[in-house]
DNA sequence: CCTCTAGATTTGAACGATCAAACTTCCTTG
DNA sequence: CAAGGAAGTTTGATCGTTCAAATCTAGAGG
């Protein structure tokens, strides 16, 4: 800076002035300035600032050892639109790893009291985590993708978090389907409690009960509730069939699911999964999509936002999001047709 | 540092070296000034140490947009066990995207021009690499996962490299084949030129040389070449079968080729893919797998190595490894069984 | 012509660590 | 017993930036 200065014939801090608060420093000047900085190529050095301003500018992330499997891609993808939304407005992604919540909480605090990181962004929350409970007791901010599914969970202030409405998703799902005359709609989910689960079985259960004109009785037999996963899936279809309930099509709460019902019923019953997974595209699935991006956009938005300590901030400090539905054609199990 | 030196009895020097250098320390003094580091819960400030030591410990690396695809999850478990293994030698991963090479390499510089970075792991390397000419050029330190696949590629010293050994992968899974019994096992793979289509395709190619007993011109007729997807593979295998040419079995240069070829020959024609990606997992698809935890080691370690400028360390700077066979049984395109 | 004020710029200090050199101790050795 | 070393520890300087306060400049008002 000394440099620029000297070239520049201003002072350090008129060089910094001009990176930082170009509003304080003569037109004149920062011009002037502004030119010998991309004459000289010169570059701020990102650890003096952050010792300075005692401020990171990195937001760590866990990645995720659930990561396998078929909806994997999800965090990829939500992974991919946070680095690239968090560079536009100069922050970066430090990642790290943790085996259990206990070792992520001791490498949230390694990353945190090492001023490496400032803020972190939680995925995969649960009911009752134990990671944001610890958060919010160290002051530290964090925003996680999921709500928390604990009770007050739409209204605790002190928990910021953006997640997608896996009710409204799978509302589309259903609707599209009774749109296309199906009737007896299955919905193929996971074991209850589940929070997210619950919440995506609750999207389709609205929407029949509003226009399929099946009996409650009548749709509680059309639902299941498996373990994630393809072979799983299949098992639930077929101990819905082997226990002699008719079924015209399936929403799901995964594509792992979708993908397992798929295989059972052939390609003559719709099957619409939930992630839109690249093996959804590839089997011809149709399947509900998170909106990452808009995700990753309010999980920025929250850890930026400043207003920390004023009470009642209610809405701002959440964010729900609308997913969208893709459909597609099967091309699936017809082998050489 | 001050505060624990002063209750230690020490000054901060010393509680720098308890850190940094213990052998220096007497043990009677480490010991005590260990003691109050942990009593007074202190840990270094990592931008200071950056700042001074002009070193940030921390890699960084692209997150592919390629990632999308069946084939994503590779890049998403390499980026796992990249981080895990990079935490235990105290090193930091940082993100980043680009839309292009070149927008690749304006980012790398930004990184390390500001001491975020001081390492980069390339990924997707592809013939005459605009992106490792420039770092070379710049003396950047990097390692690339995949080979420079051009000329010298095995003894270019300026480049550091570690690889799967596809030749070998696909040697693995045709010697499977034929150790089953099959004799026509054809190639489904990419066009050429590509380094690594080419390569895997050389080691079908070695196998059935050895023990296909089947002539030259037939193997010719054996092998096709289409861009990577699923529907692509389904339509490559199709133009072979429609092109008279007899199948017992198939192996491909990708799963999601392999998906594909096994939508088209049903359950009964054995198809291996490549990756072991979660798709070849959940449909029943015998795949081969690169040992990524191999590989992140092998980065980490070519990242870690000292010996900088000295001539002709040939073999240390490069790393090929074996992947293994995952062998499964088939479970798609049965509806109804 | 002097004072006042707002705006623009500069100066001194600090952020928290490490490097390099200087200083103590204590032991060996001629 | 003085000189020489080795081991252990401390001191001064520095990395590159930003904050806070001081200084400078120019125009307005009395």
């Amino acid at each position: 800076m000394l440099d620029v200065g000297r070239v520049a014939g201003v002072s350090r801090q008129t060089v910094s002035n001009v990176l930082n608060s170009p509003d304080v420093v003569r037109p004149e000047t920062r011009d002037r300035v502004q030119r010998v900085i991309t004459e000289l190529g010169y570059r701020p050095h990102a650890s003096a600032r952050r010792l300075r301003t005692r401020r990171s500018s990195t937001i760590g992330i866990r990645l995720d050892p659930m990561t396998n499997g078929i909806s994997g891609s999800v965090h990829d993808r939500f992974l991919h639109a946070l680095t690239e939304q968090a560079d536009a407005r100069e922050l970066r992604i430090m990642l790290f790893t943790a085996t259990d919540p206990h070792d992520e909480i001791r490498q949230i605090r390694r990353l945190h009291e090492g001023s490496d990181v400032d803020a972190f962004v939680l995925t995969s929350t649960m009911f009752g985590d134990p990671r944001t409970e610890w958060l919010v007791e160290q002051g530290i901010p964090f925003v996680t993708f999921g709500r928390p599914w604990g009770i007050d969970d739409l209204n605790d202030p002190a928990h910021r978090w953006v997640d997608v409405d896996g009710r409204a998703g799978l509302g589309l799902a259903t609707r599209q389907l009774l749109g296309e005359g199906e009737r007896r709609i299955a919905f193929l989910g996971w074991p209850s409690p589940s929070g997210t689960g619950d919440d995506r079985r609750r999207g389709w259960r609205e929407a029949m009960e509003e226009a399929s004109g099946l009996a409650p009785a009548e749709l509680d037999r059309l639902q299941v509730g498996v373990t994630d996963g393809v072979a799983e899936g299949r098992e639930g279809i077929r101990a819905l069939l082997d226990g002699g309930v008719e079924i015209d099509s399936i929403v799901c709460a995964s594509d792992s699911l979708g993908l397992g019902a798929l295989l059972l019923v052939g390609p003559d019953v719709p099957v619409i999964g939930y992630d839109n997974t690249p093996v959804a595209e590839a089997v011809g699935l149709s399947s509900v999509e998170q909106p990452l991006d808009e995700v990753a956009h309010g999980v920025l938005d929250l850890i930026a936002d400043p207003n920390e300590g004023e009470p009642g901030g209610g809405p701002s400090r959440h964010r729900l999001v609308r997913p969208r539905l893709v459909v597609r054609h099967r091309r699936i199990a017809r082998p050489r047709d």
